[in-house]
RNA sequence: GCGCGCGUAGCUCAGUUGGUUAGAGCGCCACCCUGAUAAGGUGGAAGUCCCUGGUUCGAGUCCAGGCGCGCGCACCA
């Protein structure tokens, strides 16, 4: 006995279920024991943070990250799956911080900074639990009880061995540099988070005169125009550029007729239309006649009053170090004046300038100007605004410049500036500051080269996304002057500001001179909970300093600042095995990862950060000491990844992108709870190639359930209740269940070779085993798309057609066994079924393991107990049987399908409703099928009882019903004719087809005269030859053939159609009464009409068989249920009853 | 601005090296089945394959230029 299986699946609960047995015999570690010692299959979490909750994006990456290392597993591979947790970085920081209602650094520093650490170290884990349940309810198999942690002391050493090494190769460096500096926040942040929050702003845009000065140093009445939309950065202007071969106008403006400007010629009229005034042009001049010109800068308070200030050139010559017009490549006429006013303090390009100049003077270089403090307010050089908020200061620096007439125009410009990603209101500026730097960019070419050996999937990021990135590389901004992140292993010399990086916490300690460690001591023994994992973090770490070897009696300090996080990630492949300093066999083993995946937005997180750090310590011009491991294929790439499925971004029902404020997504756990987590995965799996971007939507993930998993499980409980009845034991007499493989179900008892059982299961089994060598295929490639696609078509067989087929089959007499009232025919038509259902649920476990799980509990534990594996997780995927498979049979069946589909189209054209028996039907085979033709033809019972018809023949006379066409086999003509083609075609049209083809039967060719008086020579092979049906008939085409069908309706056909009308009807009534399917019944009819009382008298045998009618009369039964029936306009009244109390069949 | 991706039926999406009649699911309409049954099936309607131009005997597919959407990049001073 199978346990009796719920009509309506309830995937939550069956899910619910399984998740237990899955917990409580332990079978993810045991489908790990049972290949201990394979082929390894190696997996990489890229490390979520447990600082928020997760949301339905998380749950596609889980499902894809559950694929294929369950499929690798069930191939026989070995593949440990290590949990991760991403800890550190500026999220944490903000989060807290919003919890204490504080912003600013100084108030992190006034809360205390150990009691800070305390807080983020805690707040890691405050939707730990969420991630945890959720992780478990998608069936995301993964091992969170050794997760890596980042923050964990043997994480952070491992991060320290590679930053130590990276400096001893001096390719970790403090450079001074133009970075995007959050002001509020203290730190410089990386590109990448730069990018994550751009936003669109109105900011002012100013057109500003410099005036330029006389040999005297006083100004004149011309001045140039620069533009800006950074009015804070005009305190701190230094230059002013221009193109030198580009046309410049000095002009006078209608409105403001007492002074002259010099701008771009290109850019004049524009101008004057923005001040809406008119224009007069004085002279023109090429730019190089400007180049060296001085001005007088907007605010004075860098410059002294008087003559400019003359310094000595390298060449001789001498020139003021500052408010000097110069010459720059980078200056368009864009937008704009074609002036730009530099400020080297605020801008990359513009410190570019700066170093440019620096280089062309003899001793005294330019200094930088600057009056910003770090913290974006103004200093006390630029007095009238100190203090302030530069951002704040724009609109009061452009009411200075208009009340000293300054300002030429003023004007809204809309653009996209950066803000903090995650203090979203804090605007980002550019900004001058010492910082540490990982020299990425001198290993551009060997990240190209390690990039192209990377299988992307899809290919595009390699060349696109992903290698436009590379080949743009900069120097990663590694620093941050912040709080809870892995610390910089750097510490200087407090004499001589030489530096060393210590690569472990035991080298620290051993350092001569040692002090500082029983800071953490001391706050261990006030807070016993404290992590001991905080050792190597602020502030405990700052207070270790030791004697430095570089200058007697000095101390060694360490430098202030943490890492970028996304450092953090990317030294995972090592650092998740404390590599190494611990944990060399295991990293040895589990490098590189034959399989990644996450979403699109980590081209530029963690897909680089791993390959970045991948290629700099272990690329071939690395040399780095401690090798990596020896598993390293011989040219050294991939690494450290070789497959990468990059998935699409996750949209809302609405399409555009998940906001909680929009509300427009479910939470998984509402989706999960009613619908179920293998629903969900089909969806992600089945519904779109996984780059795709994905909507995710309620009604989509509802609708997809029909079409695949209730099937398969209609398909299911449809086996489970007659197997259940008929008796079917499947391990009867089994001598070795195996992983009940076919070879295997070979010894059971009733048992019969694929060879001897019907064509009906020779062609199920051969669609099985096809369905097994695609998805297998498909699988190996990482395509679960397309395998997906083969399952669900391999379904749709299962049920449209086997099962469809086979009820005669299920339904005979006879028990489903080798006993003497045994029925052989029955008994092929479960084991078919039987293999196909577990088969099918052990090509389905990676897609849908819990739905597939209850099917193996069910159709295999069940019957086997232990002598099949415990879990469908513990077998292995399914391996075609090649003699099986079988395509002849294959096109055969579909051809056969397609008789049907056409003969039911013909009937419904023809208003010929399958209930009422047709005389006959014929078909007329396209050329392409007309070889099968014979063995249609034997299978004319199928036809004929598919279409309910009496007789089923190849059409003797097909001119009657079809017309021929024959066209070229473009295809295959069109290289062979090129240009003649379009003639050959309008020949074939013209030509009579009958003709063609006897002459392609006699001569194996025929010729075909053009217009422009050549001959072709054509072949049968080289047309197509297209059947179409004639008006006028009942028939319908395919691409197979035409299916006509008799539309004549003899008085014994009509008289047949209706008694199977009637017998419909009994049947609804043994519904509506709600009868058991045994029961018998006893029938009474009245009616007027003679000839319905005729056609039921000659078929009442097939009534009553058809019925489970054990008397049939022709008066109305006492205290019966009455129905009054209309049968082709003729009034019959219907009595039924049960004849006795149900018995077992 | 540059780069990448996408644009095919009302909706969500397939569409293999260019080849004749462009498919699927859902939805819609009509019907069938009624021993998987609050399921299942069949049929039908429905398309300017975003636009324009080009290459080609032939373009949804290749090329160029636009338009729209999404994402990424960033010296918009």
């Amino acid at each position: 006995m199978f346990q009796p299986v719920r009509g309506r699946p309830d995937l939550p609960t069956t899910e619910a279920e399984i998740a237990a047995l899955w917990k409580s015999a332990g079978i993810y570690q045991k489908s790990l024991d049972n290949r201990r010692g394979a082929k390894r299959f190696v997996f990489f979490e890229g490390p979520p943070t447990a600082n928020g909750m997760p949301h339905p994006g998380h749950c596609l990456t889980r499902a894809i990250k559950d694929l294929y290392p369950r499929y690798r597993t069930m191939r026989g591979e070995f593949c440990e799956r290590k949990a991760g947790w991403d800890t550190h970085g500026l999220p944490v920081e903000v989060e807290v911080c919003k919890s204490l209602g504080i912003h600013s650094k100084a108030e992190i520093e006034e809360y205390g900074v150990e009691p800070f650490i305390h807080r983020c170290q805690e707040s890691v884990w405050r939707y730990m639990k969420e991630w945890e349940t959720l992780t478990e309810r998608v069936g995301f198999w993964i091992d969170l009880s050794k997760a890596y942690v980042t923050y964990h002391q043997s994480y952070v050493e491992s991060v320290w061995w590679a930053l130590a090494e990276l400096f001893n190769r001096g390719l970790l460096y403090q450079g001074h540099k133009i970075v995007w500096w959050w002001p509020q926040g203290g730190t410089a942040l990386s590109s990448g988070e730069v990018g994550q929050g751009y936003r669109q702003v109105a900011d002012p845009s100013v057109y500003v005169a410099f005036p330029l000065l006389d040999a005297s140093g006083s100004p004149t009445n011309r001045s140039l125009i620069a533009w800006t939309t950074t009015p804070w950065t005009l305190p701190s202007n230094q230059f002013a550029a221009i193109k030198a071969d580009l046309t410049y106008v000095a002009v006078r403006f209608e409105d403001d007729p007492e002074r002259e400007y010099i701008l771009a010629e290109p850019l004049a009229a524009s101008l004057a239309d923005k001040k809406k005034t008119t224009i007069e042009v004085l002279e023109s001049f090429p730019g190089s006649d400007l180049v060296g010109a001085c001005y007088l800068p907007p605010f004075d308070c860098f410059r002294p009053p008087g003559q400019p200030e003359l310094t000595a050139l390298k060449s001789g010559d001498d020139e003021p170090t500052a408010w000097r017009v110069i010459e720059a490549d980078f200056v368009t006429t864009d937008s704009g004046t074609g002036i730009v006013h530099i400020a080297p303090a605020f801008g990359e390009v513009d410190y570019g300038v700066l170093l440019a100049e620096r280089k062309r003077f003899e001793n005294k270089v330019p200094p930088l100007l600057n009056c910003v403090a770090p913290d974006g307010t103004f200093t006390d050089e630029f007095p009238t605004m100190a203090g302030r908020f530069v951002k704040d200061c724009d609109r009061d620096l452009t009411r200075d410049l208009r009340s000293r007439e300054l300002l030429v125009h003023q004007e809204q410009y809309l653009h996209d500036y950066p803000f903090c990603w995650r203090a979203d209101n804090d605007p980002l500026i550019q900004y001058p500051r010492a910082s540490w730097f990982i020299r990425t960019s001198q290993f551009r070419d060997a990240m190209l080269a390690n990039n192209e050996q990377i299988n992307w999937m899809p290919e595009h990021i390699k060349e696109g996304r992903f290698g436009n990135f590379l080949a743009n590389n900069v120097d990663w901004a590694l620093s941050r002057e912040r709080y809870w992140g892995t610390p910089l292993p750097i510490w200087v010399c407090e004499e001589t500001g030489k530096a060393e990086a210590v690569p472990a916490y035991e080298a620290l300690l051993s350092k001569p001179g040692v002090t500082g460690t029983e800071v953490f001591e001391k706050a261990k023994a006030d807070h016993p909970e404290l992590s001991d994992d905080l050792r190597v973090h602020k502030p405990y770490i700052d207070a270790i300093t030791y004697d430095s070897p570089f200058q007697d009696g000095a101390r060694m300090y360490r430098v202030p600042e943490v890492i970028d996080c996304w450092f953090d990630s990317g030294a995972m492949p090592f650092a998740q095995w404390g590599w190494p300093h611990t944990g060399s066999d295991e990293f040895q083993s589990q490098w590189p990862a034959d399989f990644i995946s996450e979403a699109i937005d980590q081209t530029r997180g963690w897909f680089y950060s791993q390959l970045a750090i991948s290629t700099l310590l272990f690329g071939p011009e690395s040399s780095t000491e401690v090798k990596p491991p020896a598993t390293m294929p011989p040219n050294g790439y991939p690494h450290p990844f070789r497959n990468c499925i990059v998935l699409g971004h996750m949209l809302g029902e609405d399409g555009s992108k998940m906001s909680k404020s929009k509300r427009n997504y479910k939470e998984p756990t509402e989706i999960l709870d009613r619908y179920g987590a293998d629903a969900l995965r089909w969806y992600f799996f089945a519904g779109q190639p996984p780059w795709n971007s994905i909507r995710y939507s309620e009604r989509a993930i509802r609708e997809s359930v029909p079409e695949f998993l209730l099937r398969l499980w209609n398909v299911y409980s449809f086996f489970v209740i007659y197997a259940n009845i008929d008796g079917f034991n499947p391990a009867t007499h089994m001598k070795n269940p195996g992983q009940l493989d076919h070879k295997n179900l070979g010894t059971a008892d009733g048992f019969r070779p694929a060879s001897e059982r019907s064509e009906l299961d020779r062609w199920m089994l051969a669609e099985l085993h096809a369905t097994a060598n695609t998805m297998v295929e498909a699988l190996d490639a990482y395509d679960h798309y397309v395998a997906a696609r083969a399952l669900s078509d391999l379904v749709d067989a299962v049920s449209n057609w086997f099962v469809r087929r086979s009820r005669d089959r299920f339904w005979a007499s006879g028990r489903a066994d080798a006993s003497a009232d045994g029925n052989a025919e029955k008994c092929d038509a479960y084991w078919t079924l039987y293999e196909v259902l577990t088969t099918t649920a052990r090509l389905a476990a990676p897609f849908v393991p819990f739905v597939s799980e209850a099917f193996w509990q069910n159709l295999a534990v069940g019957p086997f107990g232990g002598r099949v594996s415990e879990s469908i997780h513990l077998t292995d995927y399914p391996a075609a049987d090649a003699e099986l498979i079988n395509p002849d049979l294959a096109r055969q069946m579909a051809l056969i399908r397609e008789v049907a589909s056409l003969g039911r189209a013909a009937r419904a054209q023809a208003k010929l409703k399958v209930r009422q028996p047709l005389s006959k039907v014929e078909v007329i085979l396209a050329e392409s099928h007309k070889n099968d033709a014979d063995w249609l033809v034997s299978h004319a019972d199928l036809v004929c009882n598919e279409l309910n018809v009496k007789a089923f023949e190849i059409c003797a006379e097909p001119e009657r019903y079809i017309t021929r066409t024959i066209l070229p086999d473009l295809k295959k003509l069109g290289p062979r004719l090129g240009k003649k083609l379009p003639q050959v075609r309008s020949a074939l049209q013209q030509a009579d087809a009958t003709t063609l083809i006897t002459a392609f039967r006699d001569h194996g060719v025929a010729t075909v005269s053009l217009d422009d008086g050549t001959d072709v020579s054509i072949s049968e092979e080289d047309c197509i030859i297209r059947t179409t049906a004639r008006d006028g008939w009942a028939a319908a085409e395919g691409t197979r053939g035409v299916v006509v069908i008799s539309s004549e309706i003899t008085p014994e056909l009509l008289a047949e159609g209706q008694v199977r009308e009637v017998i419909h009807a009994v049947q609804s009534q043994r519904k509506t009464l709600d009868l058991e399917f045994t029961d018998r019944i006893k029938l009474g009819f009245a009616t007027e009409s003679e000839e319905l009382r005729k056609a039921l008298q000659a078929h009442a045998e097939s009534l009553a068989s058809e019925t489970l009618a054990v008397s049939i009369e022709f008066e109305l039964l006492q205290n019966a249920e009455l129905e009054t029936l209309d049968i082709d306009g003729h009034a019959l009244t219907m009595s039924l009853k049960r004849a006795s109390q149900s018995k077992a069949s």
